[in-house]
DNA sequence: TGTACATCAGTGAACGCGCGTTCACTGATGTAC
DNA sequence: TGTACATCAGTGAACGCGCGTTCACTGATGTAC
């Protein structure tokens, strides 16, 4: 990660110097894992970080916030990626299923979905509070819509599935997506409470909103 | 609020300097009422606001940290005052009450409370932030325990009650908890999001979460 | 009622810091002859 | 195989900024005689 001793980067060859845009992005977003959030990342710490004067980034973004925007934009897509990945423990077969199963399999990925999401946010604050802290916004990110969409999607998706018609499937994503939320930047931030068992506190969440039997 | 043009103050006699005190904490406070977050809060701006120069508030507060720790610990004790005043809309007499009645009293409290905290959250997110926020912890308050406490305490008493011995209540008054946070910070971040209704979405949490019947 | 004095609330200049951004430049590389 | 040249990735110095904090000071006030 980060060394006291920047390492001296060797220059790139003449028509080779996007490959430098990578290895800003990269540090950046190392950076960000780090960091608390993105107000403490400065250009020139990312400069350090990549081996680099402040100055030779700007061949590259034209602005810091344009960076951070390169940045956030791949995490989103990459915490969309990786709730669409996460996968029921138990995965049953499609075939034979009737309606009580396949709402018990959306069930499933619905919690397996919030798994990821909480573990994706508590793993990295500083970019998580990128995506979805208070300064998010003025990152100028300009997805269609807004930029948690894609995110919000993959939440919704399963609900709808599980809810059928029995139920307003927006209102309950929306519920699970603000209490996921609370669970990830409340734990981060309030370190001396008395937090109890993750995956229980999210299952009764899931259970509640879903009029869902708990599972443990 | 803040004018462009500081008003230049007049000094305090000798031996009414304490005066100086509570205004450097009503000016930061309502900076912080104003503005996103605490990190953007400078004792120069403090200053101006004022109408003083900086060097003058470390006649009371050696550092900058200890003058917001002070204005942290004072929005603390309102919003746990805020949640104790919240008095439920059809408050019954205590008298000639069987179990159901108390529990059902005792849900109101709840909802009355949670609103209370959410609408306190919203209308600051500056100094919601500042209380509950990622930084919360570098602010050195010191309670006994976490700063959040009594607020918190505030939640867990009703709770209790509704529950009697039908339930974790602590793990109840946690979920609700992180349900608020997570309403407050991000209705307040991701503002381009359709929101629905906050007293219907509110409300959702609290029977869900408490078993009782929805009253929206 | 008048004067000398001590108190002390608040000032003004300065410090060193890291920041984002600009600008003119350097020097290693690949290419053309 | 050798030399002159154009390219362009990245440098180094500098800008103005606002910050937290320090220091020696000023000058209005209340008090003692």
């Amino acid at each position: 990660m980060t060394s006291a001793t920047p390492a001296p980067r060797a220059r790139n060859r003449p028509g080779e110097g996007g490959r430098l845009r990578d290895d800003i992005v990269d540090a950046a977003d190392a950076l960000l894992a780090d960091a608390g959030s993105a107000a403490r990342l400065s250009l020139r710490a990312i400069a350090r970080e990549v081996g680099i004067t402040a100055p030779a980034i700007y061949a590259h973004f034209t602005t810091k916030e344009q960076l951070l925007s390169a940045v956030v934009a791949r995490r989103f897509a990459g915490l969309a990626q990786a709730l669409r990945d996460a996968e029921p423990e138990s995965a049953e077969p499609a075939s034979t299923r009737g309606p009580a199963e396949q709402r018990s399999a959306a069930i499933s990925t619905v919690r397996a979905r919030t798994r990821a999401y909480v573990a994706y946010g508590l793993e990295h604050p500083g970019v998580y509070a990128a995506l979805f802290g208070p300064d998010a916004d003025h990152l100028g990110l300009t997805y269609e819509g807004s930029p948690g969409e894609e995110v919000f999607a993959a939440l919704l998706d399963p609900v709808s599935s599980a809810l059928g018609d029995h139920g307003d499937a927006l209102a309950v994503a929306t519920d699970l997506w603000v209490a996921m939320h609370g669970i990830v930047t409340l734990r981060s931030s309030q370190r001396g409470f008395v937090w109890g068992d993750l995956d229980a506190q999210l299952d009764r969440f899931v259970s509640a909103l879903l009029d869902a039997p708990r599972t443990r």
